[in-house]
DNA sequence: GCCGCGCGATGCCACAAGCGAATGTCTAGC
DNA sequence: GCTAGACATTCGCTTGTGGCATCGCGCGGC
């Protein structure tokens, strides 16, 4: 048994070699395939050479007096060649359109509002824009979201305050801070109020959530205006809330971005925030994680939707 | 129009950078791909960010706490990157092959009677050894198959002295020197004749040859000692001129390669050669051209044909 | 028949890239 | 807060790489 000269490990070589190999194929010159790399005869020379000792153990090309001509192991080699070139050249241009936002996929999910009226805006926006971006989407409470944020099952969240979960793993987008209604029924003795209403004069109302404790809902602002709502109905559809509401049987929280889709027998008013805004919607990367670059578009998309909505309160915050 | 970054220009870049970017990628660890690579973390470090540099122009990692992860760049780059990886494996691989005759091409081509007796023993071991070369044959006269050396449309031809072509611009392996027989039908008053004749035996007779004029046949012969034979039939195929023969028409030469297949009917002369041997059988390669590997294997397998052929002078030249 | 010309190979030099080893920085876990 | 693990960075050195100039070698013109 003779010892292999080449034990079986791949060798190491430069796309340049490989480009100047088959530049001199095709060619069948050094001097001329040099010309068309924009480097000296000699570079080719030597980079030809390198290919033949790394890869070949033996020459490429038979040296004629006038140019050269590719040996049986050149002809061997020119289809492989020619695939590692095209595969580099096809991963620049893939590259490429990824940073320009013209590929690649976005995972994004939504809280159910937003679904309803921004993210349907940026979403026609975005696509417009990056027709061949692949994109997923899901739906979700803000907590659940955000998990699958970190877990790195999403490149984006568009979520809310709503809940408390610590928001400081993330990098946050501010959107717009959301106003917040109070549905009543048509008939209900507010409904023809006129200019906010403070919560405290439905401290006695029924009180329809999706949620039988308020802390982590909306009916958290009711806490902060200092009195705890009772929940008499837990509903968790919007349509099935506003049904609710509309028979008489309570009254509940619309936020901002659900105020579109009411129905007439159900009446709105805006809500005197005395304190912060009810709450905050961000679109959220993961922090930390380069973010994929149609993520960033994506925010885009979702501020120039906020300024397409009305009755938001675009807050100021940082 | 800002200034393009990347003007089109495809990135050079080293195997080693993606078989590095690869280990990471499977292991999600630098530290660990580096041992796998052999290398140090330093250097899969900067080998990465090579790659980053040259061909992503941003992270194809998410470098974490507790190693990495790829980003939307990295996760594109990968089927690129392996189907350089593999190229370069396959490549090396077919070489080999090539460089070990067990695979690659081989066109040869020889005279008709070389491919009586001489050809199809040599193929045959030849197939034997080295299944895996794909081989094709041609059959022509010596100065055409040299013509299609010299073109490149052949590797190896198995051609003979005959016809006078410069044979200098060729590498030739000496293979045998052919005795000739002179072919007599039964009832020939020669036929019964015991041990070598001279031809000019016969140079009353009438001639068979495949050719009007003798010269650049196997008839130089004659002309060498000193007749110069009249051809009374032109005919070409060997099968054709046994039943010229035969029948009495005239008599022939027939090289000492065709001998085994002579009809009962033909009695054979050993000729008496009085200068140099009849005509000296060579394989041939284009000289200067590095040969196709399996051209020497088949130079190989026609000197062992040769001693398996009785009725031939294995000559001693050089 | 001699000389010039074209083409590839090679020696030389300067420069940049890549390596290993050691050190720095950040984070998670105890 | 301290340690351990993981990646980045720095340093000195080796190696590789390109340009320039030159050489060797056929071929073709005169």
């Amino acid at each position: 048994m003779t010892a292999m000269p080449n034990p079986h490990h791949d060798p190491d070589l430069s796309t340049v070699w490989l480009r100047a190999f088959l530049q001199v194929a095709r060619h069948g010159s050094f001097t001329v395939a040099a010309r068309t790399l924009g480097w000296t005869q000699s570079a080719v020379s030597r980079q030809v050479a390198a290919l033949e000792a790394a890869l070949a153990d033996g020459p490429l090309f038979d040296r004629l007096p006038r140019g050269v001509r590719l040996t049986e192991a050149g002809r061997v080699l020119v289809p492989y060649a020619e695939t590692v070139v095209e595969a580099v050249h096809g991963a620049a241009r893939r590259l490429q359109e990824v940073r320009e936002v013209a590929g690649g996929r976005l995972r994004f999910g939504a809280f159910a509002t937003a679904d309803a009226a921004l993210v349907p805006h940026a979403l026609a926006a975005f696509r417009a824009r990056h027709p061949r971006v692949r994109l997923s989407r899901e739906e979700g409470f803000t907590p659940g979201l955000l998990d699958r944020l970190s877990a790195g099952h999403l490149d984006l969240a568009v979520v809310s305050t709503t809940g408390g979960a610590p928001l400081d793993a993330y990098e946050l987008h501010h959107l717009l801070d959301e106003s917040l209604y109070v549905a009543v029924s048509a008939d209900h003795p507010l409904a023809g109020h006129e200019g906010p209403v403070r919560l405290g004069l439905l401290a006695d109302a029924d009180w329809i959530s999706g949620s039988p404790r308020p802390e982590g809902t909306l009916l958290d602002t009711a806490l902060r205006q200092g009195f705890r709502p009772r929940v008499a109905h837990v509903v968790g559809e919007w349509t099935a809330k506003q049904g609710y509401v509309a028979a008489g049987l309570g009254v509940t929280l619309v936020p901002a971005l659900a105020a579109e889709s009411v129905r007439p027998d159900v009446a709105l008013l805006p809500v005197l925030d005395e304190g912060a805004p009810a709450r905050a919607v961000y679109a959220a990367i993961a922090r930390g994680r380069s973010p994929a670059p149609a993520a960033q578009a994506f925010v885009t998309a979702l501020r120039e939707a906020v300024t397409r909505i009305p009755a938001c309160l675009n807050g100021p915050m940082a």
